[in-house]
DNA sequence: CCCCAGTCCTGCGGGC
DNA sequence: TGCCCGCAGGACTGGG
């Protein structure tokens, strides 16, 4: 489930390949259905062998690797993919390899248990285009607390469920909506248009202050073990849960409501009924 | 505008 | 004990 914390810190992780020059492309032999890699392996090879890394940067959930010549390889890992530098965590879930020369790093790896993420090389001109205003929103952790009600207050949308608009911010998931909403002290149900200046207020810094921590702590590792940094080592955000995948559990900020797990937009919400009220 | 259900795909754990 | 089903929820689509 990457989300912006876990994926920040991937990007961050293969930093060290800037610089570095593409010496090869290859799609590792995997007995699993392929992913969508585009355009094809003989397209990509023309493009980028030869091509120096030129960054490395974050467009919402996805890592970006800037090339010479304007491309950006988008590595997008949606429910279970990582980006990596070394081994992976298993070989049969391998799917695309970046070989590297003349820098401190030999290949650039993506990995995907169960392969719903895509690696997408882009012109500038196709990136802007597939990235523009109006499909994918600010950054969450660049937009202001202004920016923030601007773009939600208007909506009858539960908060819950449109913290997870893309359009709206870029970057938040399920799990840090959830851990947001619960330090706001504001019920996943309210609708936006019911909330007030000092709840928007209260909700941007607390949106800010989860991804940050979670940064700090390289991410959430759940129980399935799934997710990783590039150096194939586990976050630690999870012992920092307040709610997320907590139900029945005590809550850590009254001590005695339990944490209930509902589900909105198909998607389970966990909160506390307490200290989350539905009103204000 | 917003909601819902379905799609992709794999691995796991709960329930029988 | 073993098997099967449902769930996990990223992004997207089509229908209401």
């Amino acid at each position: 489930m990457p989300e912006l914390p876990e994926v920040e810190t991937m990007r961050r992780g293969v930093a060290p390949i800037i610089g570095s020059r593409v010496a090869g492309v290859e799609l590792p032999k995997c007995p699993r259905k392929p992913i969508l890699v585009a355009p094809g392996l003989p397209a990509m090879r023309k493009r980028l062998v030869g091509a120096e890394v030129t960054g490395v940067d974050r467009i919402g959930k996805r890592v970006v690797v800037q090339l010479s010549g304007e491309l950006s390889l988008v590595f997008e890992p949606r429910m279970t993919g990582l980006v990596l530098l070394t081994a992976p965590p298993t070989t049969e879930h391998l799917r695309f390899r970046l070989k590297l020369e003349r820098g401190p790093v030999g290949e650039l790896l993506y990995w995907d248990r169960r392969g719903l993420g895509n690696v997408q090389l882009f012109t500038a001109a196709e990136l802007a285009e597939r990235f523009a205003d109006g499909r994918l929103g600010p950054d969450a952790l660049q937009l202001s607390a202004e920016g923030l009600r601007e773009r939600l207050a208007v909506s009858r949308r539960a908060i819950k469920v449109a913290l997870l608009d893309q359009r709206a911010l870029a970057g938040v998931g399920n799990l840090y909506a959830s851990e947001a909403l619960h330090l706001a002290r504001l019920s996943p149900e309210l609708a936006c248009q019911t909330l007030r200046p000092a709840d928007w207020r209260r909700l941007h810094a607390a949106l800010r202050e989860v991804l940050e921590t979670a940064i700090k702590y390289e991410g959430s590792t759940l129980s399935d073990g799934t997710y990783r940094n590039a150096l194939n080592k586990e976050g630690g955000y999870q012992n920092h849960h307040r709610v997320y995948d907590r139900a029945d559990a005590a809550c850590p900020s009254c001590g005695k409501g339990a944490i209930v797990r509902i589900v909105q937009a198909q998607r389970s919400t966990f909160y506390c009924p307490r200290c989350q009220k539905s009103r204000g």
